[in-house]
RNA sequence: GCCCCCGUAGCUCAGUGGAUAGAGCAGCGGCCUUCUAAGCCGUAGGUCGGAGGUUCGAUCCCUCUCGGGGGCGCCA
């Protein structure tokens, strides 16, 4: 709010230096405002005169000081300092930052904790999606929560979107075969199939399919997979609405095959010539840079013939391949197996354009993954460059060269492939985050253990609420699990690895950072319910009496949550929200700390201050209701 | 071999090309007869892995290099 109000009028400055002809006509980089390092360089500073100093044929102090002329007696701004090699240090009225708080009492909570940004896009976010033969694993617990308060963040930033899980139920899937397999080994007391899924909750799906109403004499694996998977489905649900994080739409990969639609867009994909059954396949070796260095073309017949000899993979089928290699990939991959069965990468293909739909004509793509998927970014461009290829009317930007004439057909198919695949770059955004390594006792805890359980998002929520809070009822240890869970995983940036402190999380104490910044909240509830019990009532009209520091402080801090959102909706780094909150936390904890707000001697002074609490909480709320984490009244 | 991520205080990590690089925890020393001490204040702790380059200015951008983690299936 104060920095671009700010920044207008450092511009306007600019422009009028340069309409007088001041400083001469030439390309000037906006200004921008900065913050400063320490209190004595003032609020805000301005960088602008080191950056300009050359356009504008002046030293970057002589440039500093034209524009420090021109900021007296501004309504916004104090003082001007020029400093060091040509810093414009900016100190801010007392009475400009107070009147913010008004504001901030304007917005409430919900309006403050906003963004409107000057390109709504309508996006589809796909996140979590993990298969349905597990439970959520703590390690899938961490694209939940940066995929859901992605979404919140993006939705505050004023864009339209929708939340999607894609369920890979596909009958073609082998892991999803295989763990149909092992419940009905449980259920009818079958050798148990190797490699099978053995954790406990596998049998909890088999003792719940035993009691499942009708259940055929004679029922198959097909039965079998959409029952259990149907049950996993469920309990995916639960333990995600447990975590706070809801979908609009769960897709069902298996619809696209049943529809029809993955069989036509195949169709339309050969027809293009983006896919094809002939039996070869283009490997591509990339050097250090992405440059091609050395492409080679497989016989396929001759692999087919040696595995049908060794027994498996064998059919009579053609191979369909994905041409993928002409859209970057590292080598070609296959839509339809030699057995007639489709592969995974094929539903991606009928998926990619379907998500278009939600939200309706979207324009827009974001698809979080784990860190074991990194490998799959490519393909899954090439998937949509594939969908969008069309024949290319621009003129060919050269002959094909010694590397290129193995992967296209003409110089022009390059050229629209390649329009095509920077096309499908820009739509789909395919974000990865790192690894979450869990400690505990010092020592790391596996996500998938050796006797084939898995260390569960449900299991860590319930571990962090009794240990934390073991007097509490069970849905106040839900909420703390919660709450505490979601924290940590979004205090590190996604993009890097983190260790997951188990010992600390569970500790209720200060050390556990959430705490610190829930407090804040808590002690506020405790100051206004003490206020009003003496008859003191925060009024946002008596706010021009704050004029210490530490007030002004806080209220810079408040204000700034509006750009800190449209920052994390531009760059997905929502993580900085959570230093935020602290930051937040601690300036209030510092103006607590000097400034008494309940004062029955000063009743306007109170009241003012009560405002100002007050702000501070809405600041809070949006906050914690961008990370998805409650705020409790009392600790 | 190629691709992704990381290397910043004892530990876990923030850090938008700007001035004296920060926080939490751990350490040491203080502050509750007054609004929640789950708090505050003070103190100590650093060749930002290393070497070049771009820049008025680099922890941040580029190149190289060393070290750690992960990924490269007619599995998903």
């Amino acid at each position: 709010m104060i920095r671009p109000i700010l920044a207008a009028r450092l511009q306007q400055v600019v422009d009028a230096l340069r309409s007088e002809g001041l400083i001469p006509e030439a390309e000037y980089a906006p200004v921008e405002i900065i913050d400063t390092k320490s209190p004595e360089h003032g609020d805000f500073a301005c960088n602008f005169a080191m950056i300009a100093a050359k356009s504008a044929q002046k030293s970057p102090r002589e440039l500093a000081e034209l524009i420090q002329n021109r900021l007296q007696n501004t309504p916004e701004i104090e003082a001007v300092e020029v400093a060091g090699p040509g810093f414009l240090n900016l100190k801010l009225r007392p009475s400009f930052v107070s009147g913010f708080v008004a504001t901030v009492h304007q917005l409430g909570a919900s309006g403050l904790a906003r963004a409107q940004t000057s390109q709504p896009q309508k996006i589809n976010v796909e996140f979590v999606s993990v298969n349905p033969n597990g439970p959520i694993t703590v390690g899938s617990g961490r694209g939940a929560a940066f995929g859901d308060t992605l979404c919140r963040v993006l939705a505050a930033a004023g864009h339209t979107v929708h939340r999607e899980y894609y369920i890979n139920d596909g009958v073609n899937s082998e892991q999803m075969r295989l763990f149909a397999a092992s419940v009905q080994s449980y259920v009818e007391e079958l050798p148990f199939p190797e490699k099978g899924y053995r954790g406990d909750y596998v049998q909890e799906v088999a003792a719940q399919v035993r009691e499942i109403e009708n259940r055929p004499s004679n029922a198959d694996l097909n039965w079998y997979q959409s029952m259990s998977q149907d049950l996993m489905i469920e309990r995916q649900r639960h333990d995600l609405q447990m975590f706070e994080v809801r979908f609009d739409t769960w897709f069902s990969e298996q619809s696209l095959h049943d529809s029809g639609i993955v069989d036509q867009r195949l169709a339309e994909l050969a027809k293009k010539g983006a896919a094809d059954t002939d039996p070869h396949r283009v490997m591509v070796k990339f050097a250090k840079g992405g440059k091609i260095q050395e492409v080679t073309v497989q016989d396929q017949q001759a692999a087919a013939k040696t595995e049908a000899e060794e027994g498996p993979g064998e059919g009579d089928e053609e191979t369909l391949w994905l041409r993928s290699t002409k859209f970057g990939d590292d080598m070609d991959r296959v839509l339809r197996r030699r057995d007639g069965r489709l592969t995974y990468i094929s539903s991606d293909v009928a998926y990619h354009q379907d998500k278009f739909n939600r939200p309706e004509n979207a324009d827009h793509l974001i698809t979080v993954l784990g860190p074991d998927h990194h490998g799959y970014i490519g393909r899954l461009h090439a998937v949509l460059a594939a969908l969008k290829l069309e024949e290319s009317t621009q003129e060919t930007s050269g002959e094909l060269d010694e590397h290129e004439s193995k992967i296209y057909r003409s110089a022009a198919e390059r050229d629209a492939c390649r329009i095509a695949l920077e096309q499908a770059q820009k739509a789909l955004n395919v974000v990865i985050f790192q690894i979450v390594r869990f400690v505990k006792d010092g020592q790391p805890a596996p996500m998938r253990k050796r006797d084939g359980n898995i260390y569960s998002l449900r299991d860590l929520i319930l571990e962090i609420g009794k240990s934390a809070a073991p007097e509490s009822s069970e849905s106040e240890q839900i909420r703390i699990g919660r709450d505490v869970a979601r924290y940590f995983y979004l205090m590190r940036s996604h993009e890097t690895h983190m260790d997951f402190d188990i010992d600390l999380a569970t500790k209720q104490s200060d050390e556990n950072p959430v705490f610190y910044v829930q407090y804040a909240h808590a002690r506020i509830a405790s100051v206004l319910s003490k206020a009003d019990e003496v008859g003191l009532h925060a009024d946002p009209s008596q706010s021009h009496l704050l004029t210490d520091n530490r007030e002004l402080a806080l209220i810079r801090k408040i204000v700034e949550l509006p750009e800190e959102i449209a920052r994390c909706a531009h760059d997905l780094g929502v993580h900085r929200l959570t230093t935020w909150a602290q930051d937040l936390a601690r300036t209030y904890h510092h103006f607590y700390d000097g400034c008494r707000v309940i004062q029955t001697d000063q009743p306007e002074l109170s009241a003012a201050r009560l405002a100002l609490c007050e702000a501070t909480q809405m600041g809070l709320q949006g906050v914690f209701g961008l990370l998805g984490i409650s705020a409790p009244e009392r600790m």
